[in-house]
DNA sequence: ACCTGAACACCGTTCAAGT
DNA sequence: ACCTGAACACCGTTCAAGT
């Protein structure tokens, strides 16, 4: 009888991970604390410390556990339609797990799967005609405007979204109190309310991801673009 | 004797800020309770209740706070020209602060002074030739680049920066372990490890904010840009 | 109108002690 | 090697009670 029954398999980094994962989605950033994780995985808080030094640690786990479901786009195409479809699938990463923006933009561990999705996109770059160094800098751009936007979109707006409010009404009030500014010291906030309140959040990011890849293919002699 | 010394002055939700400020200067944001600002303005901490609704509302002011700071670059020049240096500057106020990016980042407050300084980017930017649509949008790049890319530099290198490890050391030490990983499935960021961990930042942020504005260049005539 | 005391339900982290 | 009990030094927030 090679198997036990009665023990639990031995507690891994593994297992915790995962763990903090199901507490992040049930209670958001927040609510994630060292306890709930340890519940979790049916331990006492004080045990964790034997696998991680800390919650810190246990945050730069989650941002490649995080990390870890990203699937680069095909390899087909111009670098433009590449690099593009990579933004996409970026900010669709960060929007499908809870409060993801928040957790990857503080900090910086340079974890295994991260590593793998530089690695790709550097490779494409410089095939793409980019020298070292823009290939290098393109990445970073990439990074921080896709996280900067998502971070902007997730967040609730002023505590007013926490109640159930929809996306479409916030944008409505927002724009009405737009309007409601003086005119004569805001003329150009009342007379763009609208425009201002846009909420599609697909049609903003898709704006702003073409102005950074415009930018970007500034970069490259005019027939490579 | 029209002032009597032993009162001290009412608390407003000013000093109430300003304390806040201080507190979040001296412990940074992971300091900053409830607790340590009702004791800076010689409180105590149920006190701040009456004056504010939670945290997330101080935390709105203290937001506020950091804007009224702002001050929008002279009007001379192209708007290539201004909306440069409204980067550096936005830049430099959230570097300056200590956690400011991450404050802002968290919340979507249109508090009066963020709504002073979209007044006049809007102004600056239909001026300059944009649309409507575009002018809306292109605040919203900037201010989304320019808080994702100061929230990548200020975040602690993983957990090793805290120490009093040095800018150059730990750009040194990843460049390092850049090389260090396998050639054949890392080729890319072994030999790009020096210029992925080019640490002068502004060096970076000029790359990265040219970008921007090629990008949105773009939109414009050509004989405008 | 403004502030306090006291309490509630939590935190992250340490460390001697258990098995 | 791995986990626990118990403690330490904190949190945000509420609410009856004071002045």
């Amino acid at each position: 009888m090679p198997e036990n029954d009665d023990t639990t398999p031995p507690l891994t980094r593994d297992a915790l991970t995962q763990a903090a994962l199901r507490v992040l989605e049930r209670d958001g950033l927040d609510g994630l604390s060292m306890r709930k994780v340890a519940a979790e995985v049916g331990v006492k808080a004080a045990s964790l410390y034997w696998h991680v030094r800390n919650k810190q640690e246990l945050l730069d786990l989650l941002t490649d556990a995080v990390m870890a479901s990203a699937e680069p786009p095909p390899r087909e195409g111009g670098w433009r339609e590449q690099f593009h479809a990579y933004c996409w699938r970026y900010r669709r990463l960060l929007l499908d797990k809870r409060d993801a923006a928040k957790i990857v933009s503080g900090r910086l561990s340079p974890g295994p799967h991260l590593l793998g999705l530089m690695e790709d996109q550097l490779d494409r770059l410089r095939a793409a005609g980019f020298s070292d160094a823009d290939a290098a800098m393109a990445t970073y751009l990439l990074g921080a405007f896709v996280q900067g936007f998502v971070l902007q979109e997730q967040s609730p707006i002023s505590a007013a979204e926490v109640l159930g409010t929809s996306r479409r009404d916030i944008a409505d009030a927002a724009g009405d109190r737009f309007r409601a500014l003086p005119a004569d010291t805001f003329p150009n906030l009342v007379a763009l309310a609208d425009d201002l309140t846009e909420p599609d959040m697909d049609t903003r990011f898709e704006f702003c991801v073409q102005r950074v890849l415009d930018g970007l293919a500034t970069l490259l002699p005019a027939e490579q673009r």
